[in-house]
RNA sequence: GGGCCUGUAGCUCAAUUGGUUAGAGCAGAGCGCUCAUAACGCUUUGGUUGGGGGUUCGAGUCCCUCCGGGCCUACCA
C-alpha cells in the first residue's frame, strides 16, 4: 500500500473562486486523492485558504468587516462549496491559523541561521491617506513612455513597459486615490534564493516525467537575466503572520508580518498539523518529516501555471534551506487556463461562472465532469455553454444515465426488481470482459499519470462498451425465445452498473453513489473485471434509480448564456 | 523587448517522442434496433497537420522563417 500526500493550490480568500479556479488545482486533485484511495493507498489530502496580504485587507474594508472576521466568514463560505463540489479534502485549513503562525515563525528563524536570510533597507511608496505602504499594482498615474494615464506602478497596460512607480507621472492611490504619497525607507528581510541556486537546479533537473509546462517555467526563472534573484518575505501591512525569529522578537522588524508567498506553501504543512490537532488523525509528522516515516510518501502538489515558481523554487528553497528533513514534493502537475466563451473568466468584471451559482444551477456532478474531461492540461482550454451542454447531455445523460436507466427498467418490466436467476455467460459476455479489462487497465495507467483528460475519455469508452453489449446481446428480443438466455443478458448488464459507478467515482462522486444505493452493493475496485461482474448474484434486489441526469434543454442554456455574461452583483 | 507554450476535420482533442494509409468523440449523412431520458448500435462524409523553405530513405513530430492565439517576466496572489 503505498502513501500518497496530495495537495492542492490554496485558493485565495477574498471571494469565491471561478470555474477556472476550479479546473486548475482543486478538482484534478480531488480526482487523483478519490482515485488513489478507492485503489486502497493511505491518502492524505489538504487544501486551505489563503488569507493573508493586501487584497484580504482591502476586501475586508470594502465588506466593511474586520479582516479576521471576514476571513472567517469567506473560508466558511469556501468551505461549504468546495463540500458542495464533492472535493474531499481530510483537511480544509486556514493560513492564519496558529499552527501556520509558529511553522512560519520557525522557519524564519532556521533560515536565518543557516545564513540565508539578509535584511536590506529600500523605499517605497508610502500613502498617508490610506496608512499603509503600496504595492505597486496599487499606485497609477500617468505613464512616462507612452502618456497612458491609467498605468501601474509596475506596468504601463497600453505600452506594456515596466515601470517603477517613483517614474509614474501623477502617481495616485488605488485604494482611496489620494495624490499624497511619499517615498519612504523601510526594512525588509529577504530570502537568499540565489545562495540555493545551485542546489535548486540540481534538484529540478534530476525530476523526471514533470510537465514542461512545470518545468520550463522554473528554469527560466533559474536561469533568466542574473539567475535566481532573491524575494523579500516581509511586508508593511498588519494582517498577516508578525515577523519574529522562532519565539523571539526579530529586532527592527516590528509591526511587520511575513509575505504570504511565505507563509502560504508552509500552510501546507502546517494544515497537517490542524489536520492533528481537529481530531482527524493522529500523525502529521509521518507524512512530512522524512526522519519521521515520511521517506515512502509519495507527494503531488496540483496548481495553476501562474504559481508555479513559487512551488518549484520558493518554497523548495524554504525547505532545503532550513536544513531540517521535510518531505519535498515528488510530482508538480500544472495547469494551464480555462476562459470563458471568447474571453478570460474575470473575478473584478464578475464573468463567467463561479463556483456558487454553478452549484445553484445544476448538480456537481455535470460541473466535475465537463471540466475535468476538458481540463487544460496541454494549453488553455475554453468554456462554451453550446460545447458544455452538447457534451454533458451526450456523454452522462444518453451514454451513462440512459444505459442504467434501460437496463434496470427492462430488468423491472420482464423480471422484477431482483438479479434474474439462469443461463451462464457466453462468448459475448467473455468479450466484453476482455475488452473491460484492457479499458480499466489503461484506465489506471492513465489515472496514475494523472493524464486527466485521457482518463475521461476511456472512462467513456467503458461506459459505451456496455450500450455496445446492449444491442449485441438485445435481451429484449431473446426474452421471446429464451427467457434464461435473456436472465444471463441482462444480469450481466446489471453487474457492469456497480462496475462502472466505481470507476467513475473519482470523476462523478454523487451519481456513483446513487448507483452503488440502487444496486446494494459498495464500490470495490475492479482487480479482475470477470470476478467484478459477479457481485450481484442472482436474487440480489436492487432499486431502479431516477434518472441520473436530466437534459440541458436550450431554453436553459441560452438563459445561462445570457445571464453569466455580465457583471455579477 | 526577452523567454516559454500553442496552432491537426465545422467543434473539442489524440497520434507510443522521426516510422506503414494522421486517429477518437461531438456535430452532419445513411441504415438498423425498439429495452431506454427522441435514448442506443452500425456504417459513413469531412484534413495541403497555420503559410513557406530546409534536413532525412521517411516530418504532424527536427531546423529556419513568416502569420495567428496564449502565458510568464519576480512588490496582486
Amino acid at each position: 500500500m503505498a502513501r500518497h500526500l496530495i495537495t492542492s493550490a490554496i485558493p485565495y480568500i477574498n471571494g469565491i473562486k471561478h470555474l477556472g479556479n476550479l479546473v486548475g488545482s482543486q478538482l484534478p486533485a480531488d480526482l487523483f486523492a478519490r482515485y488513489q484511495r478507492e485503489r486502497g493507498h493511505e491518502v492524505l489530502f489538504l487544501c486551505a485558504t489563503d488569507e493573508h496580504g493586501t487584497p484580504a485587507e482591502l476586501a475586508a474594508a470594502k465588506a466593511g468587516k474586520p479582516v479576521a472576521e471576514y476571513c472567517t466568514e469567506m473560508h466558511e463560505v469556501q468551505a461549504r462549496i468546495a463540500d458542495g463540489f464533492g472535493l474531499s479534502f481530510d483537511h480544509f485549513g486556514r493560513s492564519s491559523s496558529p499552527e501556520n503562525h509558529k511553522l512560519t515563525q520557525h522557519f524564519a528563524k532556521v533560515l536565518d541561521e543557516a545564513g540565508l536570510i539578509r535584511e536590506v533597507s529600500e523605499t517605497q511608496m508610502y500613502s498617508k491617506a490610506d496608512g499603509r505602504f503600496l504595492p505597486d499594482r496599487y499606485i497609477e498615474g500617468t505613464c512616462p513612455n507612452c502618456g497612458f494615464e491609467s498605468a501601474r506602478g509596475d506596468q504601463c497596460d497600453n505600452c506594456t513597459k515596466q515601470l517603477d512607480p517613483v517614474e509614474l507621472i501623477n502617481p495616485r492611490s488605488t485604494i482611496s486615490g489620494s495624490t499624497d504619497l511619499e517615498m519612504r525607507e523601510t526594512k525588509h528581510l529577504y530570502l537568499r534564493q540565489s545562495a540555493m541556486k545551485d542546489e535548486l537546479e540540481k534538484w529540478i533537473d534530476t525530476r523526471e516525467g514533470w510537465p514542461v509546462l512545470t518545468t520550463s517555467i522554473a528554469k527560466k526563472w533559474l536561469n533568466d537575466g542574473d539567475g535566481l534573484q532573491d524575494r523579500g518575505i516581509t511586508r508593511d501591512l498588519d494582517w498577516g503572520i508578525p515577523v519574529q525569529r522562532g519565539d523571539e522578537p526579530w529586532p527592527g522588524m516590528e509591526g511587520k508580518v511575513f509575505y504570504v508567498w511565505f507563509d502560504a506553501p508552509i500552510e501546507y504543512i502546517a494544515c497537517a498539523q490542524e489536520w492533528v490537532n481537529a481530531g482527524k488523525g493522529d500523525d502529521w509528522a509521518r507524512w512530512w518529516r522524512t526522519d519521521k516515516g515520511a521517506d515512502d510518501v509519495s507527494y503531488t502538489q496540483f496548481m495553476g501555471k501562474d504559481n508555479v515558481p513559487f512551488h518549484t523554487l520558493s518554497f523548495p528553497a524554504t525547505i532545503l534551506g532550513s536544513g531540517e528533513p521535510w518531505k519535498l514534493v515528488d510530482y508538480i502537475k500544472s495547469f494551464n487556463y480555462l476562459n470563458y466563451d471568447g474571453g478570460q473568466f474575470s473575478t473584478s468584471r464578475g464573468r463567467g461562472v463561479f463556483m456558487d451559482q454553478a452549484l445553484s444551477i445544476l448538480p456537481a456532478d455535470y460541473w466535475r465532469w465537463w471540466l475535468l474531461s476538458h481540463a487544460p492540461e496541454t494549453s488553455d482550454a475554453e468554456f462554451t455553454w453550446e460545447n458544455f451542454q452538447l457534451n454533458v447531455n451526450k456523454d452522462l445523460a444518453d451514454v451513462l444515465g440512459n444505459f442504467v436507466s434501460r437496463v434496470t427498467k427492462f430488468c423491472r418490466s420482464k423480471f422484477g426488481e431482483t438479479v434474474p436467476e439462469g443461463g451462464a455467460w457466453g462468448p459475448q459476455e467473455q468479450a466484453v470482459i476482455e475488452e473491460l479489462s484492457r479499458r480499466v487497465r489503461s484506465y489506471e495507467g492513465h489515472m496514475d499519470a494523472i493524464e486527466v483528460r485521457k482518463s475521461a475519455a476511456e472512462l467513456r469508452a467503458i461506459w459505451v462498451a456496455g450500450n455496445e453489449y446492449l444491442q449485441e446481446a438485445a435481451p429484449w428480443a431473446t426474452f421471446k425465445e429464451n427467457p434464461e438466455r435473456a436472465a444471463a443478458q441482462i444480469r450481466f448488464a446489471l453487474n457492469l452498473i456497480p462496475l462502472y459507478a466505481t470507476l467513475s467515482a473519482p470523476f462523478i462522486p454523487f451519481t456513483a453513489q446513487k448507483m452503488l444505493d440502487a444496486m446494494g452493493v459498495a464500490g470495490q475496485w475492479p482487480g479482475d473485471v470477470a470476478q467484478a461482474l459477479e457481485r450481484m448474484p442472482a436474487g440480489h434486489g436492487f432499486a431502479v434509480p431516477d434518472n441520473l441526469f436530466a437534459k440541458i434543454s436550450d431554453d436553459q442554456r441560452e438563459d445561462w448564456h445570457s445571464r453569466f455574461a455580465g457583471v455579477r452583483d
